[in-house]
DNA sequence: GAAATATAGTTGACACTATCAACCTCATGG
DNA sequence: CCATGAGGTTGATAGTGTCAACTATATTTC
């Protein structure tokens, strides 16, 4: 038992990769928060996602969402459409400048990475991923899917 | 080369670990943000503890930190002294309410911890914090010494 | 099929977190 | 002494997290 902590070691990462890749972002001149980012992914993954599906993978606050997703579509870079199964609900499609930023953004969400996992065996990051996803599903309940996560990078 | 994603469970798991924190300490009618408990247990931690050590710990903007300190002081739970060796700057204690806040919270960490590991070897707990750290240490460049956290639980 | 209930999304409000710039005070090295 | 830098404070602003109240549509249940 020896108690190491975690909860310095997953501040300290995560504000050392937030910042990190905040700094890539803006230093391609690109102004779009984390947050932002992580809808559109979250758009171009999934066929048909609504906000909904958003708020379930991010479990983010639905409020918080809306507002971000009203921004995306402001900047152009999503379009809302009638969701033809739920007239309370849209569909949300990337535009092309949408899928291009996206592009771009993965990029430099690549690049942060390779510099984070520098110097490790791909199989110690592979396990990194696996123990995180444990970890956060003992603390949500729910296992919350997550199925090989593709090009969710 | 699997490439799994890092970023969206990182993302999922800072998250659920912070809100089931946050909801633990809100149910003990304790009114106090992560990262005022961040500087608490920074405190508890090092002798002669100055602000400065906290930013450099947490890597927080010192503007953040100036402002989170005094708020700790103006609720009770730590007091500033002059710093003998440097009159810029002061040393920070608990006091006996900080203390007593601190050994709550604790319990309440190690709670959360134990929710979040459940099922899981010790073995991979720790190999895990080793990894977080280690990623940690590749992004901010500086390894910043974690010398066996002991307490930093 | 009408009423009750639940779900998708919106809006308002507010606390917490992150970051930058300007500034003051004191330390340190030439 | 003076220049430069470090420790800390203050102000400003953007981003994030959360709650509550609300609209509109869907679903359940009697």
């Amino acid at each position: 038992m020896q108690n190491l902590s975690l909860s310095e070691p997953l501040h300290r990462l995560t504000h050392a990769y937030k910042s990190g890749l905040r700094r890539a972002i803006r230093e391609s001149q690109i102004t779009l928060p984390i947050t932002h980012i992580r809808a559109l992914k979250r758009i171009n993954a999934v066929t048909d996602c609504t906000a909904h599906s958003i708020v379930q993978h991010t479990q983010r606050d639905k409020a918080q969402i809306t507002r971000v997703l009203n921004e995306l579509q402001a900047n152009g870079l999503i379009i809302k459409s009638d969701n033809p199964n739920d007239r309370r609900s849209q569909l949300l499609k990337l535009t092309p400048a949408g899928d291009q930023m996206l592009e771009q953004i993965q990029t430099l969400e690549k690049e942060t990475t390779a510099l984070m996992t520098k110097g490790m065996k791909q199989t110690d990051v592979d396990l990194f991923i696996r123990l995180a996803n444990t970890l956060a599903d003992n603390l949500s309940g729910g296992p919350l899917e997550h199925p090989i996560q593709q090009e969710d990078a």
